[in-house]
DNA sequence: CTAGGGTGTTACCGGTCTGTAACTTCCAGA
DNA sequence: TCTGGAAGTTACAGACCGGTAACACCCTAG
């Protein structure tokens, strides 16, 4: 019940949307294929027939996750075209919603918790979306004026990453009730020494 | 070979080092007890009669993670006697070496991205050594006269998060090579208004 | 020397894991 | 209506999991 999304739609899709969802709740491996398959509705052969491995299907779900984080970054453009500082504000308030939708942390760095074979297929895939991010994160600074560009990002960055993490950890009412003030805080002081 | 530590002494102690060693290179879900015991140059049943489960085997390996942690607390201050803000620069210095070590993260954190039951003992463990550490660096914060003490405590705290799983994800020379100077910076920017 | 507790050894239990084989059923398109 | 492919079903292989029983051993304290 509680790890439905069994609606009618293409056993592979309805697979992949219920293992994102349960690797996310339970954790990789704290999930089998078997109860994945229970959850969407289907067996065993037909996850088999579609994904050649447990760890293709990791991937996948990554992938999934990174196409899904790909499309706010296009929403935040959408929204205020042009305008690289509303968005980045548009992110810090994106972020902090998504510090209160439920305990656990971003999918990708629980996966590289989990996964610690420095050579699973999966690691590559943490890596771009991360780097990507990043990349996106740097861009709205430098649209929105700020002279070290880079490192707002990162610091941002690193700021709602331990957010995510912390979470995880104390629970939503720890230090990471105060992150909107943190970053806004720092936009504030970054664009202060603006040298654009 | 790899995980050796099995130098003569009490069983249980080589069990509890070994496990300790062994969660933190290939997670909790990653290691059996098997693996551990061999690991340790003991047998399963020397490990169940000193533990009465693996969980608990988990949270005393937490516990002593916590301990370890509580000794560099305690360095501080024997090297920096009262002085607050030296024992601040210090410890800044030494969660960034902490970042340098290996490519895995916080202990605690991937505890709890692996743990995911929302009872499991180890989640009491681990917020409870989270809260002690936010609280002793709040100590150090205020101590060094800066008057927002929290924020700056739970921002330094939620950097120094963020950039271990940063290290996980990434890498070592992701956004997480930039955490001295964040630190830092913030430290300067919050004495500079700091109300006495 | 002896008694006893800590330790090591072997075998086992029931369960779960990923992954596969062989076969049946269903359904859409020609 | 026929056909071919996708999907479902059942059973299984082989490994590993956490945990336990029964018993032999060794070393030290008395």
């Amino acid at each position: 019940m509680t790890d439905g999304v069994v609606e009618r739609s293409r056993p592979r899709d309805r697979i992949l949307e219920t293992a994102r969802d349960m690797f996310h709740k339970h954790g990789i491996k704290g999930v089998g294929v078997d109860a994945i398959t229970e959850a969407a509705g289907t067996n065993k052969m037909t996850l088999y027939r579609h994904f050649e491995s447990k760890d293709e299907l990791i991937v996948e779900c990554l992938r999934a996750n990174a196409a899904k984080a790909g499309a706010m970054w296009d929403a935040f453009e959408a929204e205020f075209p042009g305008d690289k500082l509303a968005q980045l504000h548009a992110w810090v308030g994106k972020a902090a919603a998504m510090l209160n939708t439920d305990g656990r942390g971003c999918d990708m760095a629980n996966a590289a918790a989990e996964l610690t074979e420095p050579d699973h297929p999966a690691r590559l895939v943490i890596k771009e979306l991360k780097e990507a991010q990043r990349e996106r994160l740097v861009t709205l600074c430098r649209g929105a004026g700020i002279g070290q560009a880079e490192l707002l990002a990162d610091t941002l960055s690193l700021l709602f990453e331990g957010a995510r993490v912390s979470v995880q950890t104390v629970g939503a009412e720890g230090p990471s009730t105060q992150f909107v003030r943190m970053a806004e805080g720092l936009i504030v002081s970054f664009r202060g020494t603006a040298a654009g």
